[in-house]
DNA sequence: GTTGAGCGTT
């Protein structure tokens, strides 16, 4: 389950991402997002783990304060690369679900 | 040496 985590502080890298979602489950994978340009941290995130652990992660970890800001985690969009057709499309995540 | 919405590059 891929998830996205935002409202990051400018001092959360990658390794404390994958740290704190490993309290969870196993951390399939986690990267914090940092400008291409200036490398900067942008202060979102995405994390990859297990469905079970993922859900359990969002509602454990979404609202939690980390660092001075209130973790904000959800389910990532599907972000298709070279994709054609579609995807995406609807709901997909997109939806405002808060 | 800064900033604050928001969904990722090779």
């Amino acid at each position: 389950m891929k998830m996205y985590v935002g409202n990051l502080a400018w001092g959360v890298t990658t390794d404390k991402l994958k740290e704190i979602f490993s309290e969870y489950g196993e951390v399939d994978d986690a990267i914090v997002m940092m400008d291409r340009d200036t490398g900067r941290s942008r202060g979102f995130g995405f994390v990859t783990m297990g469905d079970s652990d993922a859900q359990k992660a969002i509602e454990g970890l979404d609202g939690q304060d980390f660092d001075g800001r209130p973790l904000r985690v959800n389910e990532a969009r599907p972000h298709e690369r070279s994709s054609r057709g579609g995807g995406g499309g609807g709901g997909g995540g997109g939806g405002n679900r808060w």
